[in-house]
DNA sequence: TTGAAATTGAAAGTCGATTTCATTTAGAAA
DNA sequence: TTTCTAAATGAAATCGACTTTCAATTTCAA
């Protein structure tokens, strides 16, 4: 890792290693709270915004990428070989992905068609996952039980 | 309107006029600020927060939504029977819209399988649209002309 | 006409993202 | 190894879009 980033003008540090380390180790849909969170616990002399920079420079060099959601929040998402979706839980914030490998193939055709360069694709299904709708299916019960 | 919005108890008021008719002119993907410019072109008393409320409102009666493109500005993009995704020109920020009703499909199926109960879908592409590229080819060729 | 509830405009507040700046450090060059 | 310059760091300040507060005004049902 130390000779990938001198290969592109960056230099290695303690700090560096270690959020580097810890955002592989989190995994998916990392928000620089929870990374600062992890890596704090870690070494509690790093700073906020040294987090910060290192997340987005794991971006620079191609390792992750930002994912918005729309609710205010920045998750960072490593870049794996396979292209997946996100279906977000409205509920419970969870995120999960599912493959989208065809439909990706369609959405660049029709790119194509409009002579538009894709760069990047975004799938995302927002709801209620299972767990939440048997929480509130329960809720409800609750309530007739209460009438 | 007027009816319409009593029923679901909110009044009418001259701003609110304004700025619906103003949403509704603009068209697709419309911010705040672009929303906020119009109005205030024909009524220069009025506020921007005033803008804001009336177009969450809008969105809180079902007639717009909001749409986020991780660029830090969230547009409203009015509903409409035809589902639809977005081309969106890193370059000029320009956003097409294309149909995905067969997509949109294979999304409901795909959240069924994994009992997530959908509300909405999200389908983008991020690239370059075809002005931005020719630009930017004309661009290289100019700087190839310097030689 | 009247009064409660909704609406407005200006200003302040919120909050995540980003930048500034003085200091420290990495690592290439001598 | 020592030196030196650009990069990196941490704390704090700033940014900017979004959201709320509050006093004054307006709507509209009774």
């Amino acid at each position: 890792m130390k000779e990938f980033l001198r290969t592109k003008g960056f230099k290695m540090t303690p700090q560096r290693e270690m959020i580097f380390r810890s955002f592989f180790e989190l995994g998916e849909h990392v928000s620089v709270d929870e990374l600062y969170d992890k890596v704090r616990s870690l070494d509690h002399s790093i700073g906020y915004s040294t987090v910060w920079r290192n997340l987005k420079l794991i971006c620079k060099v191609g390792l992750a990428e930002e994912v918005n959601l729309g609710d205010g929040i920045t998750r960072y998402d490593r870049v794996t070989k396979i292209p997946h979706g996100h279906l977000f839980c409205l509920t419970c914030k969870k995120l999960e992905e599912f493959p989208v490998d065809q439909l990706v193939g369609v959405l660049a055709e029709t790119a194509g068609e409009r002579d538009f360069t894709p760069e990047s694709f975004k799938i995302e299904i927002k709801g209620i996952c299972k767990d939440c709708l048997n929480k509130s299916e329960e809720e409800i019960e609750s309530e007739e039980d209460n009438v």
